[in-house]
RNA sequence: GCGGAAGUAGCUCAUUUGGUAGAGCACAACCUUGCCAAGGUUGGGGUGGCCGGUUCGAGCCCGGUCUUCCGCUCCA
């Protein structure tokens, strides 16, 4: 209890944390926010953004079969219908009101059917379809009453109107206001893989790509939660980085191990502790999936999900197909060994890897909190330092002249002009060095550069390092280049 | 959505039973300062989350509302 108690409190100082240094805000504060929605501040953006192109470049740079695309947040509205979102995810709910448990209306009704008998429980059934296909929610609620439906907990049948809930957030189309019975809302993408999907064609032939190959992206979505909360972990208007890729059928399985390696890879090359993840493979699947698993952190609040990879099997492609009435299909050259023919045409199979930027950008932010007790016996001391790694670090270097006199502010001057073109640098020469250094420590820069008398006589700075604050001295002209090196 | 707790300066908090708000840190300016927070002087900053009620008078009492946190519920 008291480590839960404790793991609660770090929770809390890094939100504190992530607000005082400007990382992270809540929405609209001064209305008093707006919930679970949440805006990066300057220095929450620059670790986003590096988080972004770090996951970019190592998709789209490192992988010479996977290109990158950018698509609309808006798409036509059958592809709602197609991916399944509109059925699966629009559904009914209803609350008793003495147990305070709540169920989706078609749950509650079918395992009241599996009660009955069987020509009852269909005629119960049939009546449920159809008002659900008529949204008659009032209907429900009456058919609920009338069959007397009870709630397994309380026992009562004291419930609340059936109320919706809808996963997707819907607007209208066009300038002009819709005629009344004009249906020309649309949805804002609650994920952004179907706008990998639709472009399957257009990509694969404009780009020239051969099976198999991926495609990424990194871009918003939107989904209404029942409950959003846990800071950026849980938002209603989120960032995803997705990469779809596509493979001969068949193949899926040796795809979706390597993936899952892959991705996995690509969390510990950041130098963050192996044993602060696992594997949680999914035993119930999703609609589409024919293997899923995530890939977990333990962030203070527990170990919770970052990054899905599934295996979408063909259902997406085929979905399009049959909604869109265009072939989704691939021409594969490649000769197949046991028939020494062309595999000709077929729907490739799919291998996702889904991965949540803002859950990323907390897991960044979780591993790299440390307050730290540099107390001796003659004075107490402590420092707060972000220990995010060089490379994903919102600002790489700090230039401090020790003096702001004596000609040194001229001389960092020339360093940062050096070096602002190649990476992003802060100067600052007000107050004591020391504290200059805690600031720093910080938002997680990982080195500071202090410029003294010595440097107009010799050329030479002193480098401090984040982690082990540890000073060395070296030639003000190597910094440029001991930076790039570490941030590579 | 339900239950519990909370909301006073940028941050952490005080203001004994209702009598028109205060500290530390932070911030700004100047001085001082030779390498790891807390040197000096001066200064800016709050219609006490918001709305309403009781009262001669409300940060404090009452009601509502918003937001956050904890638990439950839900979840690709």
């Amino acid at each position: 209890m008291s480590t839960q108690q404790n793991n609660t409190d770090k929770f809390q100082a890094i939100i504190s944390h992530a607000k005082e240094y400007g990382f992270v805000f809540q929405s609209s504060e001064i209305y008093d926010g707006l919930s679970a929605v949440y805006d990066y501040g300057p220095y929450g953006a620059e670790l986003k953004k590096n988080i972004k192109d770090y996951w970019w470049k190592s998709m789209t740079q490192l992988h010479e079969n996977i290109v990158g695309i950018d698509a609309a947040i808006f798409m036509h509205p059958t592809t709602w219908k197609a991916s399944g979102h509109i059925d699966n995810f629009s559904d009914p709910m209803i609350d008793n009101k003495d147990s305070k448990k709540r169920y989706r209306v078609d749950h509650l009704i079918e395992a009241h059917a599996d009660t009955l008998p069987a020509d009852a429980a269909k005629a119960l059934l049939d009546a449920m379809d159809s008002l659900l296909a008529a949204e008659d929610f009032a209907g429900l609620k009456q058919l609920i009453e009338t069959n007397k439906i009870v709630c397994s907990v309380s026992g009562t049948a004291n419930w609340t109107d059936v109320r919706q809930f809808n996963l997707m957030f819907k607007t209208e189309f066009g300038a002009v206001a819709a005629e009344p019975g004009d249906d020309n809302h649309v949805y804002l993408r609650p994920e952004t893989a179907q706008g990998i999907f639709v472009n399957f064609l257009n990509v694969q032939k404009t780009a020239r790509m051969k099976v198999p190959f991926g495609i990424a992206q990194v871009g918003k979505a939107f989904r209404n939660e029942i409950v959003a909360r846990q800071f950026i972990f849980r938002m209603r208007e989120f960032e995803q980085m997705e990469m779809q890729f596509f493979v001969r059928p068949g193949t899926e399985g040796e795809w979706y191990q390597y993936w899952k390696d892959a991705r996995l890879k690509w969390h510990l090359g950041l130098g963050i502790d192996a044993a602060k993840y696992r594997y949680h493979d999914h035993i119930k699947l999703a609609h589409y999936a024919k293997e899923a698993c995530d890939i977990e952190f333990e962030f203070p609040i527990g170990f919770k999900e970052v990054e899905g990879i599934h295996s979408r099997s063909d259902f997406d492609l085929m979905q399009h197909q049959t909604y869109s009435r265009k072939k989704q299909q691939y021409f594969d050259n490649d000769v197949d060994p046991t028939t020494g023919k062309p595999y000709g045409n077929y729907v490739p199979y799919v291998i996702e890897t889904s991965i949540g930027l803002d859950r990323m950008f907390l897991l960044i932010l979780s591993n790299a909190y440390t307050e730290e007790d540099l107390s001796t016996p003659e004075k107490q001391d402590s420092r707060v330092v972000l220990k995010i790694p060089a490379k994903l670090a919102p600002v790489k270097l700090a230039v401090l002249p020790l003096l702001k006199k004596d000609g040194l502010p001229e001389i960092a001057r020339e360093l940062m002009n050096e070096c602002k073109g190649a990476f992003k640098c802060f100067y600052e020469e007000k107050d004591a060095i020391g504290k200059r250094y805690r600031r720093q420590d910080a938002i997680g820069t990982p080195f500071c550069v202090t410029i003294d008398h010595q440097t107009k006589e010799d050329g030479t700075v002193t480098i401090r390092h984040r982690d082990s604050m540890q000073q060395e001295r070296v030639p003000m002209n190597s910094i440029k280049a001991m930076v790039l090196n570490a941030i590579h």
